[in-house]
DNA sequence: GTGGTCTAGACCACT
DNA sequence: GTGGTCTAGACCACC
């Protein structure tokens, strides 16, 4: 993965471990990678990594068990609360870049028919 | 301006200007600041200016009178093309992620209906 | 302070400050003193001290203006919900201790009756 | 049992004892563990444990039967005298953690009225 | 083995 | 000056 120089790493890691949590290619419960292997795989100091996870954590979307290991939450409307934040995220800024160009609201619905 | 560190930077600037074409912000037939200008701006290197008026130019959105300057094109055909490739270019990415965290057709347009 | 060891220093100084704001020591809006200053006089390292303002600010506590420094909430909303949670956590604490060497509820009401 | 740092061991493990004895998990009259015992139980050296059973005999709580034991005093009124002493440092403690947040008598009586 | 905490020191962006 | 981020390396508690 490439990070983007302007926004910090442990933000950019979180968001994609959530987009793999949100569209199920990580399941409620399942246990993430250790720090120190997630450290590896991104070749970011296992410091950042604690970050990230800690940063899950107090959005109710990972809890830890000491001496174990990281794991996505269980709870079913966390994980629908962290959908909809995401997609209204993704949302608001197709909205703002289209009508950036001067795209009328028609013209998005139909964009999105069309392509989806 | 905030520049990424994967994108190069004339073509982060070529799609700001031309953002600014499609919007109606620029005018067809508008001169584009100089290349000295546009640089001072920017704060990126007067190359780096050629080189971004090399691209619009040879996309046909800008043309070049000798001695005189950069100009916005007037032909509104060229203008329609570029407003329909950029939205389409941003309407597929975000889809592209809106669908990888699993939403529907149904659920991105009734967001947009909420929120345009 | 003296920290007790078994609790993290960083949970310890940000429990110091919310009690400082739900007394009233601490003014909502107020700026609180820059991370190296209070790391001076705590002793600890600049590092922990960010930790700690992000804690409150993840709590709604605090917010930070870049380049100015660390602020009181201004939400009264929220410094009355930070009021409830440590009232409650100190009774819950008053209540199990007290229940522990064989008290009755009576007899924790009385003894606040005559103590208060 | 965790140890505070800051409190010398045989005070805090005086403190357990006294709670078990307050709370009835120790009956008057019961033999305590010998010293070895003691010591293998908190893990802490056999000479605070005599530390320990020093303050205790010397406040009333226990005394030595030569050649036999440590053993819980049977007096009823020092075992209530005991129990009195230390709820009310605990809810001394306590209630001028509350007051120093701005409790109000009545506010800590009705969370308990509440919660127990 | 796991995560949690802390220090030290560096560099950055913003004011 | 301010906070924000990241690395490096250490020690701890829990399993």
């Amino acid at each position: 993965m490439e990070f983007k120089s302007n926004i910090p790493i442990y933000l950019q890691v979180a968001v994609d471990i959530k987009k793999q949590i949100v569209s199920g290619s990580i399941l409620p419960g399942e246990k993430l990678p250790s720090t120190r292997e997630l450290a590896a795989a991104y070749t970011i100091n296992p410091n950042t990594v604690a970050r990230i996870y800690n940063e899950l954590e107090s959005q109710g979307v990972s809890f830890t068990r000491r001496g174990l290991g990281t794991y996505v939450s269980e709870d079913a409307a966390i994980i629908r609360r962290l959908k909809q934040e995401m997609s209204d995220t993704l949302t608001d800024e197709l909205i703002n870049e289209l009508r950036a160009i001067g795209c009328t609201k028609e013209e998005i619905i139909e964009k999105i028919n069309k392509k989806f």
